[in-house]
DNA sequence: GTGGTCTAGACCACC
DNA sequence: GTGGTCTAGACCACA
């Protein structure tokens, strides 16, 4: 896996991981890999997906067993469609609008670029 | 001038001259405040704003004479919209339409929210 | 290590770096000291490796992975090479011609004292 | 005049006197031009101007009649010939080899250059 | 552990 | 006055 220098790699891994119950391919109460399972999959230190592991705990996403390893949460889906919608409407999108603005960047430009990216 | 914690405040300061020109109220050729100045005026270390000038002289927005100080480049505001631009459409942009693609938030709805940005 | 008094320090350890990777102790792909083992090392203050190693970054000569530290590029050396010649071609030759057109000097002079520094 | 940023402007006003003097524009015991009249001329500040005055003066290529102004020396042309040998093979030709070596620049490269330089 | 950023204060060359 | 450099020391996010 490639990782954007702009964001930390432990936020990376955990959109990884939306990816992976958003697709359904890691359902609810289902097993995910250990952290060093992960990590060796992904190239990065274990402790890296501790963290990743730590914060997916903390938004309720994923649960511990101890000395088993961690689960999806029943509730995984929801959250994480409500967490980044959230996030989504708060602060990407009014940061968007800001910049469209102050660089003349018209709607039209950007259902533009957007129809390119479909077609990928 | 308050600052965000999720942005060095060197890169934030570099936005306040982006601001000061795209404006129109720094024009190419003028002199702009000496480190200290600035310093002073938006209560910082001059050594940061030595760092943001450094960051500016590299993108060839400003440059200096020396034992006189920092002048707007003939091209700075080109450069400046295009260096955001550039961030937008590389950056910002896919990274929405990714979000976007997760969440299954439709372009119509986008649009919505542009429209209820503008009224405001 | 001893620094010279006409040129920054933190440009005198980029040419520390430059003899490394040009000499092939330091090779593409290696990771090089730390800032503050670095810094130790050469009896500066860290902050000014810190500046050195942005200097090399935004050559492209190293280039950085998040909390572990700094490597050599890929094209460091050729990199190196590039800027070393360009910055001789233009600059450093063009001054040296200028002098000796000025004070008379011939090319067989040059060339005298060439071999006489070869032998050294 | 236009001035290279690597060389402070008092010592690149300096070189220009040594090209009047050199080019026999400007003779032994004859006038020099005013501070205020070269810093006109040369768009610069005349505090720049006197500190090249006070350099030159130092090294005994001119010298000063008090309310008059600035005279060349007898000997400037000699001392002028003399000191910028002397820099000329004690630090700039040797910091030249040292490059040539290590970039792997030969000698008949140079000549080249030299060639071309001579034609212009 | 790593680098990134910031502050405070100093000294310097230069204009 | 200006910017350029350097030190010392601090706090932070990240791996």
């Amino acid at each position: 896996m490639e990782f954007n220098n702009n964001k930390p790699i432990y936020l990376q891994i955990a959109d990884y991981v939306f990816d992976k119950i958003l697709s359904g391919e890691w359902t609810a109460g289902e097993r995910i890999p250990s952290v060093r399972e992960l990590g060796a999959n992904l190239q990065v230190n274990p402790n890296t997906v501790v963290r990743t592991f730590d914060f997916l705990q903390g938004e309720s996403i994923i649960f511990n067993k101890r000395g088993i390893g961690y689960f999806v949460a029943e509730e995984a889906l929801q959250r994480i469609v409500k967490l980044n919608r959230a996030k989504f409407f708060s602060s990407q999108l009014p940061s968007m609008f800001k910049t469209m603005n102050a660089l003349g960047i018209s709607c039209t430009e950007i259902l533009t670029q957007y129809e390119d990216f479909i077609k990928q």
